[in-house]
DNA sequence: GCTACTAATGAAGTGCTCCTTCGTAAGTAT
DNA sequence: ATACTTACGAAGGAGCACTTCATTAGTAGC
């Protein structure tokens, strides 16, 4: 049981405040009459309501659709550029940034490149590069910054500092949130990098209004994501999704099956190699077929695990080795039909390269949307001055 | 987003009287000032909402506590006794039943033997004997049940109808949640019993608190129940937690290494063989432990699939075989250690039979909150009338 | 270009809920 | 018996939302 609290009129007008802004926000300008219809309150309360809100900057007028019977009415909308979110991507070869406004619209995207095996000092200043070029691109100053969630891969600690990183070897043991927060003036989050993957494609992606979401990043390096009731799964250690480092889930060595094939160019770095297996595939070539067929039954052993453990409601493939995923997702969709209670559908990724940005900035929207546009959650409304532009 | 809907006064009193009762509830009876400190209303409104809640058979008074400083204040109860729960545990050899007052206690049980070929009717009579029962003991009438949860072996459909149960063959296919909805006259939940098994744990058991817990049902049969965010885990076909199907999770056949280890008598029929190893290991007896040790080798891969896919807080190990507990953590802690990332409690059940009943009454309980003590959800309050006695 | 129709606006009046304040009541300590 | 402590109950006041009605700003038809 959460809370307890009760609370007088100004409450209920916070109730109905919050109520009109998300009215506002789910289904854009409104008028007085449908915003009115929307949240159950009487056109009059709701002027009032309105009129609040515009005055505090968190709604303003749009010009009225003409072509209308009768007086035309004023429309009204939420301000989602009042604030700016960013996402960022901490890989192990790019940095990503998106910058978005606070209903997680992309107004501005960069990438800088950046090597595996860089100090920490260049990664950190890369990051910082990334986010100021968003922030040029939009014409927004770091201080119109609300909110800055950060993926990156390895194990991140509660508290936002990772544990562990295969990819990037600097990274481990690294206060992550605080380096993050010295930089910025905001607040910050830090994620696993494919849990907001997953997210971003029960969002927005292939997944798209799914509750019960399983993400599979293939590629040289295997990861999982978990959406569980619209939320992103963590785990109470935040090591959520490691299946991985199971011997009997046959995950880890499964993409030796596509490097060791023999239609790789031999000096080829393992890296490229797999690509070279999932082309040949794809045109037919039987060793590449076969190899591929061997990765997805190692492929399909860890899967078909999370499927019935969870039973989620899509199973999106993202990654590297999604790119294929005409190649991976018959077989793959084969093999678990064979082991599972319940075949899920099983779809590539519609996000591809930008899901962990995407990922951050929807988990920023959804933070915002906990702690500022919920009753009963937080110091609720009036906190974040929406300044004018 | 959930609601957009705002709301008028009234509005405002339901909050309020809604969290008079979840005050209540919390904390046991309360004077008018200590209510009014927890929901933070002033006096004058606590003590309206409160006369009105005994008007509505809510709320009732209890003698103030005497020896106080000052005039005697007045005391409230929730009246958890003007409805009442029953929660069904439908097993192959016996069917459980509890009856609960509106916090989930316990005011009777029952239990009918049964065995797992009965047929249908047979089944469904000794339902309806067991909740009689229950009724008859605690002298209330099946027109005094506000809500029915029952768990059973196999496979629920979202709807209630039995896909699959192994342990009982005559509920293939039935609409168990209509059968029962046909024998009495309230609400009827149905759900898969290892779940209801890992709310219980979660709630009153071995896992109390914990948020994120995996119950492994050990036995003959193996199950698991997944506690995720605090509520149950169905998954989008209500199929979740199956793991035991897949072959590479060395669960199925794992209790034939406890029932072929040479400690069994000769002709012990195969329910019993289980236990003579699990006794003889306890006392020391080498072959035993070997067995044991094979036993809990192939345990623990399923359980660090689960482990490392969610990360849970608690580890609760239940059925028959965890009345020894004390010969399978010790092992299986040892091998999850190796596993995994980060090891979770690992602890007994607390409940052991009654874990199925218990759940279910918590299932049921919490099904109430939500649906009748949570602002923003269904009809609210003033719907099942609260009879006096 | 004028009139009829439509739909939104704005202001006035009403009712409900909660708040604060103050005098009264019912106990215990000295 | 008196003083102190704590709770109760009534009265007055403020805030919010509701309903109602006259007014305004457009489109459609003649």
């Amino acid at each position: 049981m959460a809370n307890v609290r009760g609370g007088d009129l100004s409450r209920l007008r916070q109730l109905n405040a919050l109520a009109a802004i998300r009215a506002l926000r789910e289904a854009g300008p409104l008028t007085l009459t449908a915003l009115a219809e929307r949240t159950g309150l009487s056109r009059p309360s709701t002027k009032e309501v309105v009129d609040e809100l515009a005055g505090l900057g968190w709604v303003e007028e749009v010009p009225p659709s003409p072509g209308t019977m009768g007086r035309p009415a004023r429309r009204y909308r939420f301000r989602a550029d009042c604030g700016h979110l960013v996402g960022v991507d901490i890989g192990g070869h790019n940095i990503r940034a998106a910058l978005s406004d606070l209903d997680g619209e992309i107004l501005a995207e960069t990438r800088q490149p950046v090597r595996p095996d860089d100090p920490l000092e260049e990664r950190l200043a890369a990051i910082e590069r990334a986010v100021s070029g968003c922030l040029a691109l939009s014409g927004r100053a770091a201080s119109d910054l609300w909110l800055l969630a950060a993926g990156t891969t390895g194990v991140v600690s509660p508290e936002g500092r990772v544990q562990f990183s295969a990819a990037i070897p600097a990274w481990r043991g690294l206060d992550l949130a605080g380096e993050l927060a010295r930089m910025f003036p905001c607040e910050v989050l830090v994620e696993n990098d494919s849990r907001l993957a997953a997210l971003a494609e029960a969002r927005r992606g292939a997944a798209r209004g799914a509750r019960d979401v399983v993400f599979l990043h293939v590629g040289r390096r295997m990861g999982t994501g978990l959406i569980i009731d619209g939320k992103v799964h963590r785990g109470f250690g935040a090591a959520a999704g490691e299946i991985v480092m199971l011997p009997e889930a046959r995950w880890y060595d499964a993409p030796d099956h596509l490097n060791t094939c023999a239609v790789v160019p031999p000096g080829t770095p393992d890296e490229d190699a797999a690509g070279f297996t999932l082309a040949a595939a794809r045109d037919g070539d039987p060793a590449a077929l076969a190899a591929v067929g061997r990765y997805v039954d190692d492929l399909a052993v860890g899967t078909a695990a999370m499927v019935l453990l969870l039973d989620p409601q899509v199973v999106v493939l993202g990654g590297g080795f999604s790119r294929s995923a005409d190649v991976l997702l018959g077989p793959l969709r084969e093999r678990l039909e064979r082991a599972c209670v319940r075949l899920p559908e099983v779809r590539a990724s519609a996000l591809g390269d930008e899901c962990v940005v995407m990922g951050a900035i929807d988990y920023a929207v959804d933070h915002l949307d906990r702690h500022l546009f919920t009753p009963d959650a937080g110091p609720s409304l009036p906190l974040p001055q929406p300044a004018g532009r």
